[in-house]
DNA sequence: CATGATATTTTGTGATCACAAAATAGTAAA
DNA sequence: TTTACTATTTTGTGATCACAAAATATCATG
């Protein structure tokens, strides 16, 4: 943890925010949270304006700060993106992963079978971005790596919600099997088309769930 | 114009960083800006962390804000994903074009070819980013659009600063009248490679400006 | 003259206060 | 009961102050 207060402010929000304990819509108070956290507004009006300016939270024209609600445009405007940047990053971490990554995602496809057998939906989910996210950060591009983390965590609050309590689907770790098997190979290319079978599986077993949601509301 | 401070501030250091007013690796600290503006420190402050957070500054380990500069290896990095964003937003954008847009983008091209027989490089860079800018615009996804205007403005300054009183190569707008007329055409994906084509040509051209500029140093 | 320890200044962070605009509650009239 | 106007509270913004850490200057010592 960093020395300064806003910073871990920040941290604590936003890692709130990826384990979905605010609801969509909901505005963030800065005195309320101050008080939460036993601190003075002013580092907590430094880390909304922070999560504001890396589009995680929305700023309502000068005014509060609220939890963005995910549509089904939103979602799929996000989705495009990441399709180009992770198939990319897929594409130029493929050659350059050493022995220990190889060892480190073989695990995580490992782990997400037993998770998906157990039905352990938080195991999946964590497994999950771990391998996504290790994989990516092999590729060697410090801006590529952050606009990537940048939209996860625009996704984490509602990925997490919509999944706590979902049934997993027993295909959710194909495409994942794909992936490392071209990763090992060395097969970049077929690697990326791996990945993005899995991301635009993924999308639609999460806009089901959006879907259902939005309908039962 | 917003009627909050921070947002005026940014929005001034923003198009001073655009435009190249500040050096490479320079200090900006709070209180000098503050009184160069007869501000308090407070909403520098806030427009400062914003610009940090969106990647355009870089704050040295909780301490002071410094305009990063540019090296061949984060120049590449930078172009990588704007390869794969403006392309994706070329092939997004090709297809909702109105008459109105191609007119404007018609206008830009011509502008270019004109500043670049005059040699009026102020006049080329306008055009420039108002013909990207404005195509990528019609794509329709603001999360990509975001993105790609986060990338410029990290490597704006440069920009700016390297072609002031650079020659202009004459084939600068070669790519353009490909991309215009595969555009007019309603060829996405004859769009896209010959945008790719002009942001490849455009990234050797500023990296020589770049190697020259550091050579002197 | 070079070098390292010490003193001074500078600078970012966090707290408290003042203020205006927005949100909310309260009240009166139809 | 509903609606429109007013009063109160809430909330974000900006200013000023206090403080500690970093940067810089000063000076003594080799």
């Amino acid at each position: 943890m960093a020395d300064n207060l806003q910073e871990q402010l920040y941290q604590n929000i936003r890692s709130g925010l990826l384990a979905g304990r605010f609801q969509p819509g909901e505005r963030l108070k800065i005195r309320d949270l101050a008080a939460q956290w036993g601190t003075s507004p002013m580092p907590v009006r430094a880390a909304l304006q922070r999560l504001v300016a890396e589009g995680v939270l929305e700023g309502e024209q000068q005014r509060s700060v609220r939890v963005p609600s995910m549509t089904r445009e939103r979602y799929e405007n996000i989705f495009q993106v990441r399709l180009a940047l992770e198939g990319l990053a897929v594409e130029l971490a493929t050659p350059s992963l050493s022995r220990d990554d190889l060892v480190l995602l073989r695990d995580c496809v490992q782990r997400m079978d037993v998770a998906i057998e157990t039905r352990q939906v938080q195991d999946y989910l964590n497994a999950n971005s771990q391998f996504h996210l290790h994989l990516y950060g092999a590729c060697g591009n410090p801006v590529l790596m952050r606009s990537i983390e940048s939209l996860w965590l625009q996704i984490g609050p509602f990925f997490n919600r919509l999944f706590t309590g979902a049934d997993l689907s027993l295909r959710l770790n194909d495409f994942h099997e794909d992936a490392f098997a071209a990763i090992e190979a060395g097969d970049a290319k077929g690697a990326r088309q791996a990945m993005e079978q899995d991301l635009l599986y993924f999308a639609r077993f999460l806009l089901n769930l959006l879907a259902l949601e939005q309908g039962e509301v």
